[in-house]
DNA sequence: GCCATTACTTACAAAATTGTTAGTTACTCA
DNA sequence: TGAGTAACTAACAATTTTGTAAGTAATGGC
């Protein structure tokens, strides 16, 4: 996200809405196009640099992973650890609300999965 | 959305990561701006006419529920009913696969409740 | 014939997100 | 002196999503 219009209606509508109901907010949350990978690999490493989060997540630039870094830690779902060397070092873990939302992942991948097959065979079906 | 462009990076890391992510691909199908409403008063009242979804749903616009029903319809979350009648009468509900999805929606809602809570603290904190 | 009704569509515009390319910083090591 | 490194940032462009405003269709009732 880049700053936003306050006032645009597009803003008004989505400020509206996740303040009004709590699991929006929650899919806001964790919305952008690569947070959820990187909150997955956090999770699965539990410390990485910038750039061994950037080699993970196949397809990211350095500035989606730089934003996407951001706005997590803004969210606070994700800690930045800078360590003063040069070249920097920089370490990113889940944050423990962060972690809060680990269990609700296997019920979300599950239904991917059964939605994915559904439409696989209403492909088929339609042939 | 409208159509895509099929060979952008856009789509493509989009295509990419929702194939080889089922949460994320979850995340997809449900995480257009009025989706989620749309279907909590789905789940709400059952059956609803267009008409009846836009009062509901403050602020979206006859284009938007539109386009966003039209989604869920495609995606199989949604069946539409045409009644042969003038003025018609169309009316929505949800499928069987969308209701697979209401037991997440207390964990979603939980979550966000308690980050909401703990980012207002943080708030308080930094003032 | 004219209006009202419902569920849309169309053409356009604004806003938001994502991607591309080329830096920058500050220090270390050869 | 000059290259190399890690973690970024800046300027810009493309793509995608969302919103605005104005129509359309078919029919019943006046």
């Amino acid at each position: 996200m880049a700053k936003r219009k306050e006032n645009s209606t597009n803003n008004i509508n989505r400020e509206y809405i996740t303040t009004n109901c709590d699991a929006i907010y929650t899919i806001c949350k964790i919305g952008g196009r690569w947070k959820m990978m990187i909150l997955f690999y956090l999770e699965e490493y539990g410390t990485l640099r910038f750039n061994e989060l950037k080699e993970k997540t196949v397809g990211i630039t350095d500035r989606m992973l730089s934003l996407q870094l951001k706005e997590l830690e803004a969210d606070n779902l994700v800690t930045r650890q800078v360590y003063a060397e040069v070249p920097p070092r920089v370490e990113y873990s889940l944050t423990n609300i962060a972690k809060d939302l680990l269990p609700i992942w296997p019920a979300l991948e599950d239904w991917g999965t059964k939605h994915r097959a559904l439409s696989a065979v209403k492909q088929e079906d339609s042939k």
